[in-house]
RNA sequence: GGUCUCAUCGUCUAACGGUUAGGACACUAGGUUCUCAUCCUAGAAACCCGGGUUCGAUUCCCGGUGAGAUCACCA
Protein backbone atom coordinates (compact mmCIF):
# COMPACT_ATOMS: atom_id res chain seq x y z
CA UNK A 1 0.00 0.00 0.00
CA UNK A 2 1.46 3.00 -0.91
CA UNK A 3 1.51 6.14 1.15
CA UNK A 4 -1.82 8.74 -0.19
CA UNK A 5 -0.73 11.34 -1.58
CA UNK A 6 -1.16 14.63 -0.28
CA UNK A 7 0.20 17.91 -1.64
CA UNK A 8 -0.89 21.19 -0.51
CA UNK A 9 -0.60 25.02 -1.98
CA UNK A 10 0.69 27.09 0.89
CA UNK A 11 0.05 31.15 -0.10
CA UNK A 12 0.86 33.66 2.23
CA UNK A 13 -2.06 36.49 1.77
CA UNK A 14 0.27 39.22 0.92
CA UNK A 15 -1.29 40.12 -2.53
CA UNK A 16 -2.91 38.82 -5.82
CA UNK A 17 -2.72 35.72 -6.97
CA UNK A 18 -1.13 36.16 -10.41
CA UNK A 19 -0.87 33.46 -13.61
CA UNK A 20 2.40 32.83 -12.24
CA UNK A 21 2.06 31.90 -8.90
CA UNK A 22 -1.23 29.56 -9.98
CA UNK A 23 1.17 27.28 -11.57
CA UNK A 24 2.36 26.04 -8.86
CA UNK A 25 -0.94 25.85 -7.23
CA UNK A 26 -2.09 23.74 -10.44
CA UNK A 27 0.66 21.34 -10.81
CA UNK A 28 0.08 20.64 -6.91
CA UNK A 29 -3.47 19.84 -7.87
CA UNK A 30 -2.49 17.67 -10.59
CA UNK A 31 -0.38 15.76 -8.97
CA UNK A 32 -3.04 15.12 -6.17
CA UNK A 33 -5.00 14.19 -8.49
CA UNK A 34 -3.60 11.89 -10.76
CA UNK A 35 -2.63 9.56 -7.17
CA UNK A 36 -6.58 9.99 -6.01
CA UNK A 37 -4.33 11.89 -3.34
CA UNK A 38 -5.61 15.19 -1.73
CA UNK A 39 -4.95 19.47 -2.27
CA UNK A 40 -4.94 21.32 0.75
CA UNK A 41 -5.00 25.14 0.84
CA UNK A 42 -3.04 26.21 3.83
CA UNK A 43 -2.70 29.83 4.33
CA UNK A 44 0.17 31.26 5.64
CA UNK A 45 0.03 34.48 7.51
CA UNK A 46 2.60 34.33 9.75
CA UNK A 47 3.44 38.19 9.16
CA UNK A 48 0.68 40.18 9.95
CA UNK A 49 2.72 43.13 8.85
CA UNK A 50 3.00 42.45 5.27
CA UNK A 51 -0.87 41.00 5.04
CA UNK A 52 -3.20 42.28 2.43
CA UNK A 53 -6.92 42.45 3.60
CA UNK A 54 -8.83 40.59 1.36
CA UNK A 55 -5.83 38.64 -0.40
CA UNK A 56 -7.24 35.20 1.29
CA UNK A 57 -10.39 35.46 -0.18
CA UNK A 58 -9.22 36.67 -3.33
CA UNK A 59 -7.13 33.21 -3.57
CA UNK A 60 -9.61 31.04 -2.54
CA UNK A 61 -12.02 32.66 -5.46
CA UNK A 62 -9.06 31.95 -7.93
CA UNK A 63 -8.77 28.60 -7.04
CA UNK A 64 -12.04 28.17 -7.07
CA UNK A 65 -13.01 30.09 -11.37
CA UNK A 66 -10.09 27.86 -12.04
CA UNK A 67 -11.63 24.64 -10.88
CA UNK A 68 -8.60 23.83 -8.61
CA UNK A 69 -10.95 22.38 -5.66
CA UNK A 70 -9.19 21.28 -2.49
CA UNK A 71 -10.03 18.58 0.06
CA UNK A 72 -9.13 20.62 2.77
CA UNK A 73 -8.93 24.06 3.85
CA UNK A 74 -9.40 27.56 5.83
CA UNK A 75 -12.97 27.26 4.65
CA UNK A 76 -13.09 23.79 4.30
CA UNK A 77 -12.55 21.65 7.17
CA UNK A 78 -10.24 18.09 7.48
CA UNK A 79 -9.11 16.79 9.99
CA UNK A 80 -5.29 18.30 9.82
CA UNK A 81 -6.70 21.81 10.23
CA UNK A 82 -7.09 24.00 11.57
CA UNK A 83 -5.62 25.41 8.00
CA UNK A 84 -4.60 29.29 8.63
CA UNK A 85 -0.96 29.50 10.67
CA UNK A 86 -1.73 32.48 12.71
CA UNK A 87 -4.38 29.57 14.03
CA UNK A 88 -1.99 27.16 14.65
CA UNK A 89 0.17 29.35 17.11
CA UNK A 90 0.41 26.46 19.91
CA UNK A 91 1.38 23.85 17.29
CA UNK A 92 4.62 25.22 16.37
CA UNK A 93 5.37 26.12 20.42
CA UNK A 94 4.31 22.53 20.59
CA UNK A 95 7.42 21.65 18.12
CA UNK A 96 9.25 23.93 19.10
CA UNK A 97 9.56 22.77 22.56
CA UNK A 98 10.75 19.51 21.11
CA UNK A 99 13.70 21.15 19.89
CA UNK A 100 14.54 23.24 23.12
CA UNK A 101 14.53 20.10 25.07
CA UNK A 102 16.65 18.45 22.78
CA UNK A 103 18.99 21.21 22.79
CA UNK A 104 18.42 21.98 19.64
CA UNK A 105 17.10 25.24 19.99
CA UNK A 106 18.05 28.48 21.73
CA UNK A 107 17.43 32.19 22.34
CA UNK A 108 18.73 34.67 20.49
CA UNK A 109 20.57 37.02 22.98
CA UNK A 110 21.20 39.70 20.45
CA UNK A 111 19.52 42.65 19.69
CA UNK A 112 18.60 42.97 15.82
CA UNK A 113 20.98 46.23 15.89
CA UNK A 114 23.77 44.36 16.89
CA UNK A 115 22.90 41.05 14.36
CA UNK A 116 22.97 44.14 11.70
CA UNK A 117 26.50 45.06 13.02
CA UNK A 118 27.67 41.41 12.56
CA UNK A 119 26.66 41.60 9.45
CA UNK A 120 28.14 44.44 8.32
CA UNK A 121 31.29 43.11 9.87
CA UNK A 122 31.13 40.40 7.61
CA UNK A 123 30.24 42.16 4.07
CA UNK A 124 33.27 44.22 4.95
CA UNK A 125 35.61 41.31 5.43
CA UNK A 126 34.33 39.84 2.43
CA UNK A 127 32.97 36.91 4.13
CA UNK A 128 29.63 35.22 4.00
CA UNK A 129 27.34 36.39 7.37
CA UNK A 130 26.72 33.51 9.25
CA UNK A 131 24.59 33.58 12.79
CA UNK A 132 25.89 30.32 13.61
CA UNK A 133 29.45 32.01 13.77
CA UNK A 134 28.16 35.09 16.76
CA UNK A 135 26.73 31.81 18.62
CA UNK A 136 26.61 31.56 22.48
CA UNK A 137 28.84 29.38 24.09
CA UNK A 138 26.19 28.64 26.59
CA UNK A 139 22.44 28.30 24.52
CA UNK A 140 20.61 31.35 26.26
CA UNK A 141 17.44 30.10 27.58
CA UNK A 142 13.94 31.16 25.92
CA UNK A 143 11.02 33.51 27.36
CA UNK A 144 9.17 33.91 24.88
CA UNK A 145 10.58 37.44 24.28
CA UNK A 146 13.70 37.17 21.95
CA UNK A 147 13.87 35.25 18.87
CA UNK A 148 13.95 31.22 19.49
CA UNK A 149 16.90 30.11 16.69
CA UNK A 150 17.77 26.94 15.82
CA UNK A 151 20.76 25.29 16.87
CA UNK A 152 22.05 24.03 13.39
CA UNK A 153 24.38 21.27 11.93
CA UNK A 154 25.93 22.48 9.45
CA UNK A 155 27.03 19.58 7.03
CA UNK A 156 26.96 19.66 3.06
CA UNK A 157 23.34 18.31 1.59
CA UNK A 158 23.22 16.17 -2.16
CA UNK A 159 19.66 15.65 -2.56
CA UNK A 160 16.74 14.80 -5.40
CA UNK A 161 14.63 17.50 -6.20
CA UNK A 162 11.73 16.08 -8.48
CA UNK A 163 11.80 18.71 -10.67
CA UNK A 164 15.33 19.92 -10.48
CA UNK A 165 17.41 16.71 -10.47
CA UNK A 166 19.98 16.14 -8.34
CA UNK A 167 21.13 19.48 -6.22
CA UNK A 168 24.22 20.34 -3.71
CA UNK A 169 25.37 22.41 -1.42
CA UNK A 170 28.11 22.77 1.03
CA UNK A 171 28.26 23.66 4.60
CA UNK A 172 28.13 27.16 4.21
CA UNK A 173 24.33 27.53 3.47
CA UNK A 174 23.76 25.88 6.96
CA UNK A 175 22.99 28.94 9.34
CA UNK A 176 20.95 29.43 12.75
CA UNK A 177 17.47 30.57 11.37
CA UNK A 178 14.79 32.07 13.48
CA UNK A 179 12.16 29.87 14.32
CA UNK A 180 10.00 32.09 15.95
CA UNK A 181 9.98 35.49 16.27
CA UNK A 182 9.45 38.03 19.03
CA UNK A 183 6.20 38.46 18.55
CA UNK A 184 5.30 35.28 18.93
CA UNK A 185 4.85 33.84 15.53
CA UNK A 186 6.86 31.42 13.76
CA UNK A 187 8.68 32.14 10.86
CA UNK A 188 8.24 30.54 7.22
CA UNK A 189 10.67 28.55 7.94
CA UNK A 190 9.64 26.30 10.89
CA UNK A 191 5.90 26.77 10.20
CA UNK A 192 5.87 25.20 7.16
CA UNK A 193 8.03 22.70 8.46
CA UNK A 194 6.23 21.99 11.14
CA UNK A 195 2.68 22.12 9.07
CA UNK A 196 3.72 19.57 6.77
CA UNK A 197 4.51 16.77 8.63
CA UNK A 198 1.73 17.34 11.08
CA UNK A 199 -0.95 17.29 7.70
CA UNK A 200 0.85 14.63 6.54
CA UNK A 201 2.12 16.31 3.43
CA UNK A 202 4.12 14.19 0.79
CA UNK A 203 5.07 16.49 -2.18
CA UNK A 204 6.04 19.90 -1.51
CA UNK A 205 6.08 22.21 -5.14
CA UNK A 206 6.87 25.47 -4.83
CA UNK A 207 8.74 28.29 -6.39
CA UNK A 208 12.72 28.50 -7.06
CA UNK A 209 12.98 31.19 -4.46
CA UNK A 210 13.08 28.67 -2.16
CA UNK A 211 15.75 26.38 -3.66
CA UNK A 212 18.59 28.21 -1.21
CA UNK A 213 17.36 27.59 2.11
CA UNK A 214 16.20 24.00 1.28
CA UNK A 215 19.27 22.91 2.98
CA UNK A 216 18.42 24.50 6.24
CA UNK A 217 14.97 22.46 6.02
CA UNK A 218 16.99 19.24 5.48
CA UNK A 219 18.61 19.84 8.30
CA UNK A 220 15.68 20.57 10.52
CA UNK A 221 13.78 17.26 8.91
CA UNK A 222 17.19 15.58 10.64
CA UNK A 223 16.53 17.75 13.90
CA UNK A 224 13.15 16.58 14.32
CA UNK A 225 13.21 12.89 13.15
CA UNK A 226 11.13 13.54 9.98
CA UNK A 227 11.42 12.23 6.75
CA UNK A 228 11.45 14.28 4.10
CA UNK A 229 8.77 14.47 1.52
CA UNK A 230 9.16 14.80 -2.15
CA UNK A 231 10.65 18.22 -2.37
CA UNK A 232 9.64 19.90 -5.96
CA UNK A 233 11.07 22.90 -7.37
CA UNK A 234 9.39 25.31 -10.22
CA UNK A 235 11.65 28.12 -11.64
CA UNK A 236 9.81 31.26 -11.82
CA UNK A 237 7.79 32.87 -14.68
CA UNK A 238 9.29 35.57 -15.97
CA UNK A 239 7.93 38.94 -17.47
CA UNK A 240 6.59 38.78 -21.35
CA UNK A 241 9.46 41.11 -22.63
CA UNK A 242 12.10 40.82 -19.42
CA UNK A 243 13.54 38.89 -17.73
CA UNK A 244 12.18 39.80 -14.31
CA UNK A 245 9.92 37.29 -12.15
CA UNK A 246 6.49 37.74 -12.98
CA UNK A 247 4.89 40.32 -10.91
CA UNK A 248 1.40 42.53 -10.35
CA UNK A 249 4.19 45.45 -10.14
CA UNK A 250 5.09 45.44 -13.89
CA UNK A 251 1.39 45.01 -15.28
CA UNK A 252 0.92 40.92 -15.04
CA UNK A 253 -2.84 40.31 -14.95
CA UNK A 254 -4.22 38.27 -12.11
CA UNK A 255 -6.33 35.03 -12.30
CA UNK A 256 -9.52 37.36 -12.20
CA UNK A 257 -8.86 39.72 -14.60
CA UNK A 258 -8.28 36.75 -17.26
CA UNK A 259 -11.25 34.84 -16.24
CA UNK A 260 -13.32 38.35 -16.27
CA UNK A 261 -12.40 39.42 -19.46
CA UNK A 262 -13.63 36.10 -20.57
CA UNK A 263 -10.89 33.56 -20.92
CA UNK A 264 -11.93 29.95 -19.71
CA UNK A 265 -10.91 28.36 -16.89
CA UNK A 266 -10.25 25.31 -19.02
CA UNK A 267 -7.98 27.29 -21.67
CA UNK A 268 -6.06 29.39 -18.90
CA UNK A 269 -4.92 25.80 -17.05
CA UNK A 270 -3.95 24.51 -20.13
CA UNK A 271 -1.90 27.23 -20.96
CA UNK A 272 -0.73 27.80 -17.53
CA UNK A 273 0.07 23.31 -17.52
CA UNK A 274 2.40 23.96 -20.90
CA UNK A 275 3.78 26.86 -19.85
CA UNK A 276 7.59 24.59 -19.04
CA UNK A 277 5.88 21.36 -19.22
CA UNK A 278 4.76 19.58 -22.24
CA UNK A 279 4.49 15.49 -22.07
CA UNK A 280 6.96 14.52 -24.87
CA UNK A 281 4.71 14.46 -28.00
CA UNK A 282 4.17 17.09 -30.25
CA UNK A 283 0.06 17.88 -28.53
CA UNK A 284 -0.76 21.35 -27.77
CA UNK A 285 -4.24 21.39 -26.42
CA UNK A 286 -4.93 19.44 -23.25
CA UNK A 287 -8.11 18.95 -21.71
CA UNK A 288 -8.05 18.99 -17.60
CA UNK A 289 -8.71 15.18 -17.50
CA UNK A 290 -5.98 14.59 -20.04
CA UNK A 291 -3.32 17.13 -17.72
CA UNK A 292 -4.43 15.00 -14.66
CA UNK A 293 -3.51 11.47 -16.30
CA UNK A 294 -0.36 13.10 -18.21
CA UNK A 295 1.18 15.42 -16.36
CA UNK A 296 4.74 14.44 -14.38
CA UNK A 297 6.88 16.58 -12.74
CA UNK A 298 9.89 14.85 -14.16
CA UNK A 299 8.74 16.77 -17.69
CA UNK A 300 8.45 19.91 -16.10
CA UNK A 301 11.36 22.49 -17.39
CA UNK A 302 14.13 24.05 -15.52
CA UNK A 303 14.22 26.55 -16.77
CA UNK A 304 12.13 29.98 -16.14
CA UNK A 305 9.54 30.63 -19.17
CA UNK A 306 8.24 33.86 -20.59
CA UNK A 307 4.41 34.72 -20.26
CA UNK A 308 3.41 35.11 -23.61
CA UNK A 309 -0.26 36.35 -23.88
CA UNK A 310 -0.49 35.55 -27.64
CA UNK A 311 -0.32 31.97 -27.06
CA UNK A 312 -3.01 32.30 -24.37
CA UNK A 313 -5.16 34.36 -26.89
CA UNK A 314 -5.00 31.13 -29.37
CA UNK A 315 -4.82 28.71 -26.66
CA UNK A 316 -8.42 30.36 -25.57
CA UNK A 317 -9.95 30.84 -29.22
CA UNK A 318 -9.50 26.84 -29.21
CA UNK A 319 -11.34 25.99 -26.54
CA UNK A 320 -13.88 28.38 -27.38
CA UNK A 321 -14.27 26.66 -30.72
CA UNK A 322 -14.40 23.17 -29.89
CA UNK A 323 -17.09 24.01 -27.25
CA UNK A 324 -21.12 23.56 -28.28
CA UNK A 325 -22.80 26.36 -29.14
CA UNK A 326 -25.07 25.70 -25.53
CA UNK A 327 -22.49 25.74 -23.58
CA UNK A 328 -20.71 28.77 -24.91
CA UNK A 329 -23.99 30.71 -24.96
CA UNK A 330 -24.12 29.92 -21.52
CA UNK A 331 -21.30 31.25 -20.98
CA UNK A 332 -21.06 34.48 -22.70
CA UNK A 333 -24.52 36.08 -20.87
CA UNK A 334 -23.06 38.56 -19.10
CA UNK A 335 -20.85 39.53 -22.07
CA UNK A 336 -23.25 41.28 -24.72
CA UNK A 337 -23.60 44.64 -25.79
CA UNK A 338 -25.75 46.39 -23.93
CA UNK A 339 -28.15 46.82 -26.84
CA UNK A 340 -28.74 43.26 -27.09
CA UNK A 341 -31.09 42.95 -24.46
CA UNK A 342 -33.93 43.24 -26.07
CA UNK A 343 -33.35 40.34 -28.41
CA UNK A 344 -34.45 37.53 -27.89
CA UNK A 345 -31.99 34.28 -26.99
CA UNK A 346 -32.41 32.86 -30.33
CA UNK A 347 -31.62 35.33 -32.18
CA UNK A 348 -28.21 36.13 -29.81
CA UNK A 349 -27.22 32.48 -30.37
CA UNK A 350 -27.40 32.84 -33.94
CA UNK A 351 -24.72 35.84 -33.94
CA UNK A 352 -23.14 33.55 -31.33
CA UNK A 353 -22.81 31.02 -34.00
CA UNK A 354 -21.77 33.01 -36.77
CA UNK A 355 -19.44 34.75 -34.48
CA UNK A 356 -17.90 32.13 -32.49
CA UNK A 357 -14.70 31.11 -34.96
CA UNK A 358 -13.20 34.82 -34.58
CA UNK A 359 -14.02 35.15 -30.21
CA UNK A 360 -10.76 34.87 -28.90
CA UNK A 361 -12.43 36.21 -25.37
CA UNK A 362 -15.45 37.06 -24.49
CA UNK A 363 -14.81 41.01 -23.90
CA UNK A 364 -14.52 40.82 -27.31
CA UNK A 365 -18.02 40.48 -27.84
CA UNK A 366 -19.53 43.99 -28.25
CA UNK A 367 -16.96 45.03 -30.54
CA UNK A 368 -17.72 41.88 -32.89
CA UNK A 369 -21.40 41.88 -32.70
CA UNK A 370 -23.01 45.14 -32.03
CA UNK A 371 -24.15 45.64 -35.55
CA UNK A 372 -26.87 42.72 -35.08
CA UNK A 373 -28.23 44.35 -32.40
CA UNK A 374 -28.32 48.19 -33.12
CA UNK A 375 -27.31 50.40 -36.45
CA UNK A 376 -24.40 51.72 -35.94
CA UNK A 377 -23.08 55.60 -37.43
CA UNK A 378 -22.48 55.91 -41.02
CA UNK A 379 -18.52 55.28 -41.04
CA UNK A 380 -17.35 57.11 -44.26
CA UNK A 381 -13.55 56.14 -43.52
CA UNK A 382 -14.66 52.29 -44.01
CA UNK A 383 -15.21 53.71 -48.39
CA UNK A 384 -12.85 56.21 -48.46
CA UNK A 385 -10.64 53.88 -47.25
CA UNK A 386 -10.70 51.09 -49.00
CA UNK A 387 -8.42 49.80 -51.15
CA UNK A 388 -10.89 49.37 -53.96
CA UNK A 389 -13.73 51.52 -53.01
CA UNK A 390 -11.98 54.64 -53.07
CA UNK A 391 -11.37 54.43 -56.46
CA UNK A 392 -15.11 55.02 -57.61
CA UNK A 393 -16.96 57.90 -57.88
CA UNK A 394 -20.12 58.91 -55.60
CA UNK A 395 -22.98 58.16 -58.65
CA UNK A 396 -20.82 54.91 -58.95
CA UNK A 397 -21.34 53.97 -55.53
CA UNK A 398 -24.75 55.06 -55.49
CA UNK A 399 -25.48 53.54 -58.60
CA UNK A 400 -24.45 50.20 -57.28
CA UNK A 401 -26.17 50.40 -53.84
CA UNK A 402 -29.13 51.56 -56.13
CA UNK A 403 -29.23 48.11 -58.20
CA UNK A 404 -27.95 45.89 -54.91
CA UNK A 405 -31.37 47.04 -53.17
CA UNK A 406 -33.49 46.97 -55.93
CA UNK A 407 -31.68 43.23 -56.64
CA UNK A 408 -32.30 42.04 -52.64
CA UNK A 409 -35.81 43.59 -52.09
CA UNK A 410 -36.70 40.34 -54.35
CA UNK A 411 -35.12 37.95 -52.27
CA UNK A 412 -36.84 36.10 -49.43
CA UNK A 413 -33.62 36.33 -47.54
CA UNK A 414 -33.04 32.92 -47.02
CA UNK A 415 -29.64 31.84 -46.89
CA UNK A 416 -29.68 30.11 -50.43
CA UNK A 417 -31.44 32.87 -52.30
CA UNK A 418 -29.14 35.39 -50.64
CA UNK A 419 -26.35 33.59 -52.51
CA UNK A 420 -28.16 33.50 -55.67
CA UNK A 421 -29.14 36.83 -55.73
CA UNK A 422 -25.46 37.90 -54.80
CA UNK A 423 -24.04 35.91 -57.47
CA UNK A 424 -26.48 37.90 -60.27
CA UNK A 425 -25.74 40.95 -58.65
CA UNK A 426 -21.77 40.15 -59.42
CA UNK A 427 -23.23 39.46 -62.90
CA UNK A 428 -25.63 42.27 -63.85
CA UNK A 429 -23.52 44.97 -62.60
CA UNK A 430 -20.38 42.45 -63.52
CA UNK A 431 -18.03 44.20 -60.79
CA UNK A 432 -15.83 42.29 -58.82
CA UNK A 433 -16.78 40.78 -55.50
CA UNK A 434 -14.07 42.79 -53.95
CA UNK A 435 -15.87 45.76 -54.96
CA UNK A 436 -19.60 44.59 -54.86
CA UNK A 437 -19.82 42.43 -51.69
CA UNK A 438 -17.87 44.81 -49.49
CA UNK A 439 -19.97 47.93 -50.25
CA UNK A 440 -22.79 45.72 -48.96
CA UNK A 441 -20.93 44.32 -46.22
CA UNK A 442 -19.97 48.09 -45.14
CA UNK A 443 -23.55 49.08 -45.64
CA UNK A 444 -25.36 46.79 -43.59
CA UNK A 445 -22.97 46.84 -41.17
CA UNK A 446 -20.89 49.68 -40.59
CA UNK A 447 -18.21 47.21 -39.54
CA UNK A 448 -14.66 46.66 -40.42
CA UNK A 449 -15.20 43.32 -39.98
CA UNK A 450 -17.95 41.00 -39.85
CA UNK A 451 -19.07 37.51 -40.68
CA UNK A 452 -19.71 36.19 -44.18
CA UNK A 453 -22.00 38.59 -46.27
CA UNK A 454 -25.08 36.64 -46.68
CA UNK A 455 -25.12 35.03 -43.19
CA UNK A 456 -25.26 38.25 -41.87
CA UNK A 457 -27.83 39.34 -44.42
CA UNK A 458 -29.91 36.60 -43.36
CA UNK A 459 -29.76 37.13 -39.95
CA UNK A 460 -30.36 40.61 -39.90
CA UNK A 461 -33.36 40.28 -42.06
CA UNK A 462 -34.63 41.77 -45.29
CA UNK A 463 -36.45 44.87 -43.49
CA UNK A 464 -33.28 46.02 -41.23
CA UNK A 465 -30.64 45.54 -44.09
CA UNK A 466 -32.72 47.53 -46.81
CA UNK A 467 -33.16 50.13 -44.26
CA UNK A 468 -29.05 50.45 -44.07
CA UNK A 469 -28.77 50.72 -47.46
CA UNK A 470 -30.78 53.26 -48.08
CA UNK A 471 -29.17 55.14 -45.12
CA UNK A 472 -26.05 54.19 -46.62
CA UNK A 473 -27.29 56.00 -50.43
CA UNK A 474 -28.41 58.87 -48.34
CA UNK A 475 -24.98 59.65 -46.79
CA UNK A 476 -22.44 58.90 -49.60
C1' G B 1 30.61 39.59 -3.34
C1' G B 2 29.40 34.12 -1.41
C1' U B 3 26.18 30.01 -2.57
C1' C B 4 22.81 27.55 -5.88
C1' U B 5 20.40 26.96 -10.58
C1' C B 6 19.61 27.57 -15.67
C1' A B 7 21.06 28.33 -21.23
C1' U B 8 17.74 25.13 -28.67
C1' C B 9 14.06 29.81 -33.76
C1' G B 10 11.29 36.49 -31.20
C1' U B 11 8.23 33.12 -27.57
C1' C B 12 6.77 27.98 -25.45
C1' U B 13 9.37 23.69 -26.42
C1' A B 14 11.10 18.25 -28.73
C1' A B 15 15.82 15.82 -29.00
C1' C B 16 18.33 12.05 -24.15
C1' G B 17 26.20 10.84 -29.14
C1' G B 18 24.99 10.09 -35.60
C1' U B 19 18.35 13.98 -37.58
C1' U B 20 18.02 18.16 -43.84
C1' A B 21 17.82 20.00 -35.34
C1' G B 22 11.05 18.49 -35.14
C1' G B 23 6.39 20.89 -33.45
C1' A B 24 3.40 25.08 -31.71
C1' C B 25 2.41 30.53 -30.99
C1' A B 26 3.70 34.98 -33.38
C1' C B 27 5.38 36.74 -38.27
C1' U B 28 5.38 36.79 -44.08
C1' A B 29 3.14 35.08 -48.79
C1' G B 30 -0.78 32.43 -51.33
C1' G B 31 -5.74 29.85 -51.45
C1' U B 32 -11.00 29.59 -49.29
C1' U B 33 -16.65 34.62 -54.50
C1' C B 34 -15.76 41.01 -49.76
C1' U B 35 -13.61 42.31 -44.60
C1' C B 36 -11.99 40.07 -39.93
C1' A B 37 -11.55 35.23 -38.28
C1' U B 38 -11.43 29.95 -39.11
C1' C B 39 -9.32 26.29 -42.24
C1' C B 40 -5.45 24.73 -45.91
C1' U B 41 -0.52 25.41 -48.32
C1' A B 42 4.20 27.53 -48.44
C1' G B 43 8.21 30.58 -46.23
C1' A B 44 11.70 33.03 -43.04
C1' A B 45 13.58 31.92 -38.16
C1' A B 46 17.51 28.53 -33.15
C1' C B 47 21.67 24.62 -30.80
C1' C B 48 25.60 31.36 -25.97
C1' C B 49 31.29 31.13 -26.56
C1' G B 50 35.99 28.34 -25.95
C1' G B 51 38.41 23.98 -24.76
C1' G B 52 38.35 18.78 -24.03
C1' U B 53 36.22 13.19 -24.24
C1' U B 54 34.76 10.56 -28.76
C1' C B 55 35.21 7.90 -35.26
C1' G B 56 31.37 11.63 -34.35
C1' A B 57 28.95 16.38 -30.13
C1' U B 58 23.07 20.64 -29.38
C1' U B 59 23.51 16.27 -26.34
C1' C B 60 28.88 14.11 -21.80
C1' C B 61 33.10 16.89 -18.90
C1' C B 62 35.79 21.57 -17.75
C1' G B 63 36.25 26.88 -18.23
C1' G B 64 34.08 31.47 -19.71
C1' U B 65 29.86 34.53 -20.67
C1' G B 66 24.88 35.70 -19.86
C1' A B 67 20.38 35.18 -17.01
C1' G B 68 17.66 33.94 -12.56
C1' A B 69 17.27 32.73 -7.30
C1' U B 70 19.08 33.44 -2.43
C1' C B 71 22.15 35.40 1.48
C1' A B 72 15.61 38.96 6.92
C1' C B 73 12.63 38.50 13.64
C1' C B 74 9.44 37.99 4.42
C1' A B 75 7.40 34.19 2.57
Amino acid sequence: MTKDVRTRFAPSPTGLLHVGGIRTALYAWLVARQNQGQFILRLEDTDQSREVYGADSHIIECLKVLGLDYDEGPDKSGNFGPYRQSDRLDLYKIWAQKLIDSGRAYADPYTSEEVQKFRELAQKQKIPFLYRNHRPEKLPKWDGTKPLRFKSDPKPYIWTDAVMGTLSTGTEVIDDFVLIKSDGFPTYNFAHIVDDAEMKITHVIRGQEFIASTPNYLNMYEALGLDRPILATMPHILNESGNKKLSKRDGAKDVLDYTNDGFLPEALINFIATLGWNDGTEQEIFSIQELIQKFSLSRVGRSGAHFDEKRLLWINGIHIRNMGLKELSNKVVKYWPKTADKANEDYKEKVLSLTKERLKFFKELPELTEFFFTELPINPKLISENKYLKKLDKSEIISLLETSKATLEQSDFTYADLTNSLNNLLETTNQKPAILFSLIRIATTQAPASPGLAESLELLGKKVSIERINNQIENI
